[in-house]
DNA sequence: ATTATAAAACTAATGATATTAGTTATCGAA
DNA sequence: TTCGATAACTAATATCATTAGTTTTATAAT
């Protein structure tokens, strides 16, 4: 009975890298425990179960998703703030797809821990929001529409929902851009 | 061993309900012959197992969603059949949750029957852009956009995404009318 | 009306999964 | 050196999906 002296964070990079290369439902105990070379019922030294699992992996993709935001949209201001949290948005999605799916199941209320997490990824989206001009209400909408907008792409390109062959880095720019010509529109219309 | 005369659509109905009551993952065989008084392995003498009847599934929410986009959209032009086209679908989403995301998790490629159906709802976005006044690349991204962010506010809001009680209905009113002013504001920006 | 066939339901069995209970051995600290 | 916490284990159970093989019921053909 060789002691393997696995830790918790150890057994995450497992899993999230099961999630990544095989999606986020191919992250099992079973599959965990065969990469990890022990018996599945080990894991629940480490985790409380499945559900436990893919809660540490959403935070762990929160917090890989926040830190980066944070060094790339530092030191933008206006346009360029929304651009550079759009970009990085997407290369996080695209590059650890499992992780961005474990955030989307996370079943957040009632859990302090997660909601924090998320919350410090809303941050990031208001300053930027704010640094825009935005304020209020008006903040409230524009941040739940570049949400959907980014959360849609992102999600839509994965299932290869986007079947024609044209270019969709420029769909992405373009879509960005005609957001916040958008919003400046709408806003020089109200003031 | 009395024939309960069960078909494909009496069958396909009640895994619809469950679907959109208790959610798309909620569907298993066990719980479908559960709810049609049958066991399990009956099932096999209508469907080919658990993918077959998320497909069909998804075949349904198709055919739902085009019907009624062609209900409500037909006859709208310019603004109009861009603001009917995302009243409609996001309609949709809500009142059947289970089957859209049924849609959502149907692997299209190789699947005539499911790219024919996808095709007739895509078919419906190109007209009303067309309506709109966009042709080749441009209404191409256009498509994406809306998509993108009409399936991103629809998954958001189902999973609980936006927490500050901040009415929806006027989110989506104006991130809709955002994207409209964008496009306006980038068309006349290039012509 | 009788019979034959197709198929709709069944039981039984298998393999994968998560999970729990209880066991053993190992590491680290007293 | 010993003791206790714990990381790994085995064994067992429950729930799934799925397959194989059986029975019975409609329905169509004679």
């Amino acid at each position: 009975m060789p002691r393997i002296g696995l830790d918790l964070p150890t057994l995450l990079t497992a899993a999230a890298e099961i999630a990544d290369r095989e999606g986020f439902e191919a992250v099992t105990l079973a599959s965990l425990a065969q990469k990890l070379q022990i018996r599945s019922p080990s894991l629940y030294n480490h985790i409380a179960g499945l559900p436990d699992l893919r809660r540490h992996l959403a935070l762990r993709g929160l917090a890989t998703l926040s830190a980066q935001l944070e060094q790339e949209v530092a030191g933008c201001t206006g346009d360029d703030s929304i651009r550079a949290f759009s970009r990085t948005y997407v290369a996080f999605a695209r590059t650890h797809p499992g992780l961005y799916e474990a955030i989307q199941r996370a079943p957040a209320p009632d859990d302090e821990l997660l909601q924090q997490a998320g919350g410090r990824v809303l941050d990031q989206v208001y300053r930027a929001m704010t640094s825009y001009g935005l304020e209020g209400d008006a903040a409230v909408h524009a941040v739940r529409a570049i949400r959907s907008l980014l959360h849609g792409f992102v999600t839509l390109e994965r299932q290869g929902g986007f079947g024609i062959p044209l270019d969709l880095d420029v769909t992405f720019r373009l879509m960005v851009d005609t957001f916040l010509a958008g919003v400046k529109a709408m806003r020089t219309g109200e003031g």
